[in-house]
RNA sequence: GGCGCUAUCGUCUAGGGGUUAGGACGGAAGAUUCUCAAUCUUCAAACCCGGGUUCGAUUCCCGGUAGCGCUACCA
C-alpha cells in the first residue's frame, strides 16, 4: 500500500520444497509444499523447488514427472529449482569442512553391519568408540590405503551440551547431545546422507525457513549441530503437523491406498483450488472461522502462527482395496468412501462459486472423454442445470447423462408410475405432454404453464403430472427442474422419448 | 527400549484462569421447490485421567495414559 518502504524492511523469505522423487505425489507432501508456497507469497519471498535425489537406489524419473504433474495441476509456481545430485561437490566440501574441523572422523566398519554388531549393547546405537577414537594417523593410513569408510559427525558426549532451536510451530526446542547418535554425513560409496545435503543445500541456497513435516522434528537437532560446525546460523524451522489416516498412522499407500494420492483426487474431479483449499485447513486455521477459500485469500490469510500442533486426520472410510487390480479406475472409487467429506463438500462449494461458463469448461474434457460428443454451447447450457448437484467434476456423467446419449438407458416402466397414482394415470399424463407439448414453445415460462394447465385438466396434481414425464425424458425420477430440462432437450428429443415412454407403459 | 512431540464434539478446528466452550463437515428432524440437489431452521455431539497452583481450572505446572515421530552408510 505505501510507498514509502519500512525503516528496516525484514529480509524476504526464501523456502523451499524438497521432495525425494521416490514415489508419486503424495498428499501430505503436496500439503507441504502449499504450506511453503503460501509463506513465501504471502510474504513477498522466494518459493524454491529442490529434489532431494540423493538415494540413487530409490529415485525414479517416473517419481519426478509425478512430483511436477500434480504440482502442475494444483497451477503451483516455484521461483528457483534444483537437483540435489548435481551439487554433490557442494555437500562434499561442507563434510570436508567439518572434517577437517576435527568435528567428524572416519567409520571404517563395514556398510549394513547390525546395531548389536556395531554396539555391543542392547540399547540405542549412538556411537562405535573404537571408530571415534581412531588416531588421525591411523585414520588417515586405512583411507590412504583404500579402505571404504563412512564419515559420522562427532556428537559432543561430555560436558552435558543441549542442542537447542526454535520451532515456529512447536517452541524451544532442546535436547541433550548425549541422546543423538553419530549420525553418518558420506556413505561409504562417498555420497552425502539426507541430513549433510540438506543442510549443506539449505546454507548455500541461504533458506530463511524450513517449513517440512514434523517427522523431521527431532532430526532437526542433527542439522542444527551440522549447520554449526560448518559454521552457519541455522535457518528458522517451522515444523507441520502430520496428515494421519482414520487409524491414526502417517499416510502411506501400501496401507492406505489411492487416497494418499494427489493425482487420485485429480482424477476423481476435484478442482485443484478446492484441493488446495481442504489440505490448508488440515492443520491450520485462519482462526476467524472462515472454511471456503480462494487461492488468494489463503495468501491474505497465511500465518506460521495458524497453524496446529497435532496431527489432522484425513476422514476417509475406505482403506486400500487389497483385490482391486493394480490400477483403479477413478470410476471403480465410492467418492463417500473414498474422501473426507468435508474434501467433498468444499469442492461442491467451490464448484459452485465458479462462474458457469468456468465451470462447463471444466466439465466439457471430461463429458468427452468420456465418450460424448458435445459442443460447448451445449455444455454451457447444461452446466446450471447440474452445478448443484455435483460435488465432483466427475459427476457430471452420472448427473447430466440423458443429455448426451441419443438413446436413453433401460429403465423400470413402473418409474413411469407418479406417487398416488397407477400405471393408467401415467399413460394419460404422457399422452397428454404429448399432445401440449408438441405445440407449445420450449421454454420455461411456457412449459410452465402449459404444463400445470394440463395437470388440471386432468385433475392431476402437479407433481403426478410432472414425475412421469421427468422419467420419460431423463430416464430416472431424479434429475434436474423438468422444465429447464425440456428446454435444453429440445423438443424433438422430448417427444421421443415420451413416446418410447408410451410404448413402454402402454 | 531410549529420546522428542501431541491431546477440545465422530472429523477439521476456535477459544482460553470465571464462557450457555464457538464455527464447520458429517448425522438427525423440520421448512421449502415439480423429484433430486441447493437453501433455511432446529437438535444431538467435546475440553484423556490424576495430582498440584489458585477464590476459581478445560486453559498454567507435574505425573500417568494413549497416539504419533525419530532412533539407517532412507529421505
Amino acid at each position: 500500500m505505501s510507498l514509502s518502504p519500512a525503516p528496516v524492511s525484514p529480509p524476504k523469505p526464501r523456502v523451499r520444497f524438497a521432495p525425494s522423487p521416490t514415489g508419486f505425489l503424495h498428499v501430505g507432501s503436496a500439503r507441504t509444499f502449499i504450506f511453503n508456497w503460501l509463506y513465501a507469497r504471502h510474504n513477498r519471498g522466494t518459493m524454491i523447488l529442490r529434489l532431494d535425489d540423493t538415494d540413487v537406489e530409490r529415485n525414479t524419473e517416473a517419481s519426478v514427472q509425478s512430483i511436477f504433474e500434480g504440482l502442475k495441476w494444483l497451477d503451483l509456481s516455484w521461483d528457483e529449482e534444483y537437483k540435489q545430485s548435481e551439487r554433490g561437490e557442494l555437500h562434499r566440501q561442507m563434510a570436508e569442512t567439518i572434517f577437517q574441523k576435527g568435528l567428524a572422523y572416519r567409520d571404517f566398519t563395514p556398510a549394513h553391519t547390525d546395531d548389536s554388531e556395531k554396539s555391543g549393547a542392547q540399547g540405542t546405537w549412538l556411537f562405535n568408540p573404537g571408530m571415534r577414537e581412531l588416531s588421525r594417523e591411523e585414520s588417515d593410513g586405512r583411507a590412504a590405503a583404500g579402505e571404504p569408510f563412512a564419515l559420522r559427525f562427532r556428537v559432543p558426549r561430555e560436558g552435558g551440551q543441549l542442542v537447542r532451536f526454535t520451532d515456529a510451530v512447536y517452541g524451544e526446542q532442546m535436547k541433550s547431545a548425549v541422546d543423538i547418535e553419530d549420525f553418518a554425513l558420506l556413505r561409504s560409496d562417498g555420497m552425502p546422507t539426507y541430513h549433510l545435503a540438506s543442510c549443506a543445500d539449505d546454507a548455500d541456497l541461504r533458506i530463511s525457513h524450513i517449513i517440512r513435516g514434523q517427522d523431521h522434528l527431532t532430526n532437526t537437532f542433527k542439522h542444527v549441530l551440522i549447520f554449526e560446525a560448518a559454521g552457519f546460523t541455522p535457518p528458522q524451522f517451522a515444523h507441520l503437523p502430520l496428515l494421519v489416516a482414520p487409524d491414526g498412522t502417517k499416510l502411506s499407500k501400501r496401507r492406505h491406498g489411492p487416497v494418499v494420492s494427489v493425482t487420485t483426487y485429480r482424477d476423481a474431479g476435484f478442482l485443484p483450488e478446492a484441493f488446495i483449499n481442504f489440505l490448508c485447513l488440515l492443520g491450520w486455521s485462519p482462526k476467524n472461522d472462515r472454511e471456503q477459500m480462494g487461492r488468494q485469500e489463503l495468501i491474505d490469510a497465511f500465518s506460521l502462527g495458524g497453524i496446529n500442533r497435532a496431527n489432522a486426520v484425513v476422514n476417509f472410510k475406505e482403506f486400500s482395496k487389497p483385490d482391486v487390480g493394480r490400477a483403479p479406475s477413478p470410476a471403480d472409487l465410492n467418492p463417500e468412501e473414498t474422501f473426507d467429506p468435508k474434501a467433498l463438500w468444499l469442492n461442491a462449494e467451490h464448484i459452485r462459486a465458479l462462474p458457469v461458463e468456468d465451470l462447463s469448461a471444466r466439465l466439457l474434457p471430461i463429458v468427452r472423454e468420456a465418450g460424448f460428443n458435445l459442443t460447448p454451447e451445449k455444455m454451457l447450457r447444461i452446466t446450471p442445470l447440474i452445478r448443484e448437484r455435483i460435488k465432483l467434476l466427475r459427476e457430471v456423467l452420472a448427473a447430466a447423462d440423458f443429455f448426451f446419449v441419443d438413446q436413453l438407458p433401460p429403465y423400470d416402466p413402473a418409474e413411469l408410475i407418479p406417487q398416488k397414482g397407477d400405471a393408467a394415470m401415467a399413460l394419460r399424463v404422457l399422452k397428454r405432454a404429448k399432445e401440449v407439448l408438441a405445440i407449445v414453445e420450449f421454454k420455461h415460462d411456457a412449459l410452465d404453464q402449459t404444463l400445470r394447465t394440463a395437470a388440471q385438466e386432468l385433475g392431476v396434481k402437479a407433481g403426478q403430472m410432472f414425475q412421469p414425464i421427468r422419467v420419460a425424458v431423463c430416464g430416472r425420477k431424479n434429475a434436474p427442474p423438468l422444465f429447464e430440462t425440456l428446454e435444453v432437450l429440445g423438443k424433438d428429443v422430448a417427444l421421443a422419448r415420451i413416446d418410447e415412454a408410451i410404448r413402454k407403459i402402454g
